[in-house]
DNA sequence: ACCAACATTTGATCTACATCAGCGAGTAAA
DNA sequence: TTTACTCGCTGATGTAGATCAAATGTTGGT
């Protein structure tokens, strides 16, 4: 895909950089040898940002790359038969969406970026190439791939088991866990999605999600201001949680 | 691991067979020369057969291998901080379980028989060294754990959309694909779990799951006889399900 | 600055499914 | 055979959260 240059604000950005890009660590986090790096950057390409609800890649279409997240927030999702959307996943920074597109060689999802959102596009044919030669990197994809299947468990659990408290207590502290991830304030932060795309996400009526959240606050659990969440009793939280998932518990290197 | 020869009617089978096992196309489903075929077969080893209620692994022990079905059923699920089981997937023959140890190098999940089931171990650290070499190989294990991203997320849309009807229905479809895909009768098969693993894995009480077995069967959509179940009329159950997920559409090859 | 469209909140009511309880059938041990 | 379990089925009742309805806030376009 030809990069475009109409935009100088973001040619200058639309170079070889995993070297400098404060997300390496996280979005393949491997030590690479520099020479490596050169071989990865080769591959991957910047593409313009996307705009608020843009879509990346439509499901049903041919598979061919993985993205990572550089800045913003995607959601991908499906149209059920009933032609309602069906959230299954928001992407933040550092995080590669796509890879549920390798097995049938088609996206089985469509991505869309809920705020202005610019990624790097990794044509993953090239990917696993390099992988053949770099095994770190193979190392790595495959444990990347073993934890979304760890995370998706967990979701499945969460969905399946917890009441309507247990589920949004779970995801914004989920949220919270991936903003600190990247050096973020872990007890502060904004929404990128509606109340109606978190119902959808967690399997709850907007109503139910908007009535838990005031809830929240009024026991003084979080501080709400429309998209703006603080986390006030950390603790408490963490309780309604339960033990919450294996995967999520071991934490993430 | 040691292979028992203890039990005389099973060491002849402890042998290298990848060659002669109905399975090969579907565990590992790849075109694979006859030497490299061979040296899967030497990292592989078979073990004993589990008795019912027996543990292949456990939550939070070490990873090291993947493990293919090759007769009867596992179960994997977590147990959550109140103590009570969440099953997270039933393994039919042919099928990978282990994968999601690869990311923490734990399992995060306890794998256990619901019946007498063998099993073929893979150590992953060969597996994944023998896929640099072949990469036919090192495709298919992107394909697999691709596949498996993509069906615990169908997995997620059936627990935060559905209802008792049509989670109960998927569930006896997903099922009769599974049996089909080796090469068993899709409309008659018996179940191996209980109708209180059935509820706990699609988050329904074991009551729920009986009512609507018994609902189905007075519809004259399928015949239930305790563990047996005939579907009696599949277009009224594919109806239920709704187009279903896309990666159960585009129909696994 | 204004208006239209949409997002969020709150209250009232409804319902699908959970929970509780009781029953019969199968199965294993003594 | 009896006892003790476990499993599946069915009926009665309770409840978390969906749905319906309406007021209020927020946002983007002109």
């Amino acid at each position: 895909m030809a990069i475009s240059n109409s935009n100088n604000r973001f040619s200058s950005k639309l170079t070889s950089q995993c070297q400098n890009c404060s997300l390496s660590a996280l979005c393949l986090p491997i030590a690479l040898a520099d020479e490596d790096v050169n071989r990865l950057d080769q591959i991957i390409e910047r593409k313009r940002p996307l705009k608020k609800g843009e879509i990346l890649f439509h499901q049903g279409e041919e598979f061919d790359s993985v993205f990572a997240v550089r800045t913003g927030t995607l959601k991908t999702y499906n149209i059920t038969n009933s032609g309602e959307e069906q959230i299954t996943g928001f992407y933040c920074p550092s995080e590669l969406v796509g890879l549920s597109g390798i097995d049938e060689n088609h996206y089985p999802v469509s991505a869309k970026a809920l705020e202005t959102t610019t990624v790097c596009e990794i044509p993953f044919s090239h990917l696993e190439q390099l992988s053949s030669q770099i095994p770190s990197l193979k190392h790595q994809l495959f444990r990347l791939m073993s934890r979304k299947i760890c995370d998706d468990q967990q979701m499945m659990v969460l969905l399946g088991k917890k009441n309507a408290d247990e589920k949004v207590a779970s995801f914004l502290l989920n949220l919270s866990h991936r903003f600190k991830k990247r050096g973020y304030s872990a007890t502060a932060y904004r929404l990128s999605m509606s109340r109606g795309e978190i119902g959808n996400y967690l399997g709850l009526a907007v109503e139910t999600v908007s009535r838990v959240m005031t809830r929240f606050q009024k026991n003084g659990l979080i501080d709400v201001d429309g998209k703006e969440i603080s986390i006030i009793n950390l603790p408490e939280m963490e309780k309604l949680v339960g033990a919450a998932g294996e995967c999520a518990t071991i934490e993430h290197v």
